[in-house]
This record gives structure tokens, C-alpha cells and sequence, in this order.
DNA sequence: TTTTGATAAAATATCTACATTTTTATAAAT
DNA sequence: ATTTATAAAAATGTAGATATTTTATCAAAA
């Protein structure tokens, strides 16, 4: 789970910095899944020192993005189906645990915020690129998800969730490809939270817990046509 | 999230070393909360590097039981009530929802598991001291839990649960002597456990799912009274 | 006298460069 | 082909250098 890294006193140091770049690289697929992640490289591409690198490297096996084998280094760890499948059955129920949580416990500014993040993440439309619209899109399609979850109260799950996001973010990034570049995907995955937004606002916790459960697992078969 | 730390193969290096000696040290109150975890006085004390021991730290810091101020060091975690209450309230959800699906998806030697297991617990009686009884009884429930636990099937969320119970172990320790050392509380347990292991058995998933979601919040006035 | 502020000294965290150990690759010998 | 010996590469660890923060000291101002 991720440090700080925009806090407004705190000095970044070496280690922190190094797993910011590495955890991003491994993301954006800089480094492909199998990949050794050899020392000198990395301390020469980051010019970063071993000890601190080390120190990235460690926090990643903890965020199961790479794998370590003693006295054998580092490697960015393999993507699977079993994995995947691992992962967003994870996610789906713990999405919807939160999701119940977080109509039983959710206040007014909570309510304001899931539907001024719903509005924000339905108006992407006047950007430039098609590179600046799958930024977009998906800075808001988290920004809206996460609205819905802080309503649960539970610093503790949130925190799971954020753990399971970071892990699931390869995978997603799949997906999101052909999601924001189809109409139909995109006109579905509109008419999906427009009815999970419904639910929470008529406070129907069943029918959100089940919605937001389904919604989840839809990525799933795009994502398993391409994975490698 | 932990090591393999008895894996045969698998020499441990010198940060793994000092990850296993500083965490028990910690969930024991050899350091306590807020304590200062000086370098220089870790080096000493456990005979490990600056670089290995800040790779330990820094593991600790994402398990939640350091934290770190950049250029200032690291301290053991406070513990408080706020964090007591989210630990549990999320331990609780995760746990019930995990039962429920143990009951869905749990085969024939996951019944068979949790029989055994309930059985072995019930029977923690012909011990020694009294501290041997409480590590033979800890170690027992553990082992009784997590075998309810293995059913659910999801990789993932038995790491989202040991990361809590990581989290919780500090809290747990509080209530544990209270409830080892008296016959009624024990007692009290004991008929917990086995009217779980009916709902279990009898596949019964809504009962299974409510009796673990009060079973886990049972210690928490005990907890709050010992709480400095 | 008490408080404030500057400055210097000490303590401490962090990093780097080098040394050591372990693994892997290569080639010779059985 | 399999094993053994050797060299190269790589991971890991150590010690000392550097930078930062904290503490101590003391003088000037209130």
C-alpha cells in the first residue's frame, strides 16, 4: 500500500521514489510480466543505489506485483487466468460488502458526491487525443467508484480495496482499452452506473450489493480474450 | 503480508530475518506503541545492517505496525480505540462474508477439516504451565478459524484476512489471557464454536454468516477495558 | 527574570561505494 | 551424456560518507 507521495513537507526518499517509478513501469507494462529485474539495470535506468532499490523491489513482492526468490533477485511477477479469476472474485465480493456497508452507513454529503462523480465521469466528451480520453475516463470512472466506497466508513476495507486495485491494474488495463474506444461498451458500462446510482439513492442495499457485484465481474471475459 | 519463513529451501536473508524478529517483538510489547525505533539501537540489538533493518521497517510500515516519517525515522504504531473499532468492524464483515462462501464452495475435506480442527480445540486441556495452555489454545482457535476460512476458495481474500489479523494481533493479545485464563469465558467460546460448526455443517449460510460476524466482535469490550 | 532567536554541536537517518557470498554460465574431463 | 572445475555475473551485505534533524548553548530583547 502506497506512501504519500504528494504530501506537501515530506521529502521523498530514494526508496519511495523508486517505487513510484517501478510500480508505474511495471504497470504501464515497462517491464513485462516474467521479467528479471536486474540490479544493475535498475540502478543504472532509475539512477537509484542497490540498498534503496531493494528496499522499492520489497514493498512490490508485498503489493504482489513481483516476485523474489533469495539470492536469485527480483522479477515482475507472471500474469495468469487463475489469477485474474483469483482477483476479481476478490474484488467483486469485497465491492460488494463495501457497497451494502456503504448504503447503510452513507450520509448527505456522501449522496452529493456519488452523483456529482456520476455527472463528471458521464460528460467526457471534449478532450483532444484518444490518449488524453482514456485518462480521463478512467481518472473518473475511479474517482466515481471510489466516492461510492468511501460512503462504508471502514478505513480498514478501504484499504483492502486499494490493495486488490493495485493488483488487479494490469489486468484492467486490458480491458479499458476497448472499453473507452467502443460506443456500445461505453454506452453499457453508462447504463450501468446509472442504475447502481439509483440503487444507492433509493438506498435499496440488496440491489446495489447485486449490481455492483455484476458490474465488477463484466471485464471479465474482454480481459480473458487478451491476456497473452 | 509475511514470508515463507520455514520454507526448506528457501535461506532467509538478512531483512527476513530481522521482518520475523522486529514483528514479534512488536505484537509481543517488547516495543511498544509509539516507541521509537531507534537505527542505531536496532543494529545493535539484533545484529543486522542499517539496509537490511530499513527493508524490515519499511515492511512493517506497509503491514501497519511501523510508521515512518521521512528523514525522521520510524515508531512502533500507536494503537487506539478508533483503530481497535475499524479493525474489527472490517474483520467482522471480511470474516462473515468468507464463511458464507466456505458454506458455498467448502468440499467434503474442508467438513472434514473444520470437524477435526473443532475437535482438537475442544480438547486443550492436559497442558503444563498456564502459558503453555495459552499458546496451545491460541495456536488451536488460530488453526480452527483459518480451516473455516480455506473453504471459501479465493486466494485473495485469505490474504486481505491474514493482513487483518496481522493488524489485529497487538488488540488480540490484550484479550486473549482474559479469556484463557477464566472457566466461563472459555466456556462461553466453546459454545460459540460448536453451534458455528452446526451452522457449518448443516450448510446453514445465513446462520454461519451472522454467528461468525458476532463471534469475532465478541472481544471487543474486553479489549476496550485493557486498553491504556 | 523570562522569552526569543540564532548558532553550533551532536545525534540520527539515509545513501553510496565497495566487499563478500551465491548463483549461473562455460568448458574440460570422465 | 554427465559430471566437475573454473570464471563471470549477480545478489546481498558492510562500513563509512553525507545530509538532515534535533538538541544544546548562549546572547539579545522583552
Amino acid at each position: 500500500m502506497n506512501k504519500d507521495s504528494s504530501s506537501s513537507t515530506s521529502k521523498a526518499n530514494q526508496a519511495t521514489i523508486a517505487y513510484g517509478l517501478l510500480k508505474q513501469d511495471i504497470i504501464n507494462g515497462i517491464h513485462q510480466p516474467g521479467d528479471k529485474l536486474l540490479m544493475s539495470h535498475l540502478k543504472e535506468s532509475y539512477d537509484i543505489g542497490a540498498g534503496p532499490m531493494r528496499e522499492a523491489l520489497s514493498q512490490l513482492v508485498s503489493d504482489r506485483l513481483v516476485t523474489a526468490i533469495s539470492q536469485r533477485g527480483f522479477r515482475v511477477a507472471e500474469m495468469s487466468l487463475e489469477e485474474l479469476t483469483d482477483i476479481y472474485d476478490a474484488r467483486a465480493h469485497l465491492e460488494a460488502l463495501i457497497t451494502e456497508l456503504a448504503v447503510d452507513r452513507g450520509d448527505e454529503d456522501w449522496e452529493a458526491n456519488v452523483l456529482g462523480e456520476a455527472h463528471k465521469l458521464s460528460r467526457v466528451n471534449e478532450v483532444n487525443s484518444p490518449d488524453e480520453m482514456l485518462k480521463v475516463w478512467d481518472s473518473r470512472h475511479k474517482s466515481f467508484h471510489g466516492a461510492i466506497a468511501d460512503g462504508c466508513q471502514s478505513n480498514k476495507l478501504l484499504e483492502l480495496r486499494a490493495s486488490l486495485l493495485d493488483q488487479a491494474e494490469r489486468y484492467r488495463q486490458l480491458w479499458l482499452r476497448q472499453t473507452v474506444f467502443s460506443q456500445s461498451a461505453l454506452e453499457e458500462k453508462r447504463h450501468e452506473h446509472a442504475e447502481l446510482v439509483d440503487a444507492l439513492l433509493a438506498r435499496n442495499k440488496a440491489k446495489a450489493k447485486q449490481l455492483m457485484y455484476e458490474h465488477i465481474l463484466t471485464p471479465i471475459p474482454v480481459i480473458k480474450a487478451l491476456l497473452p
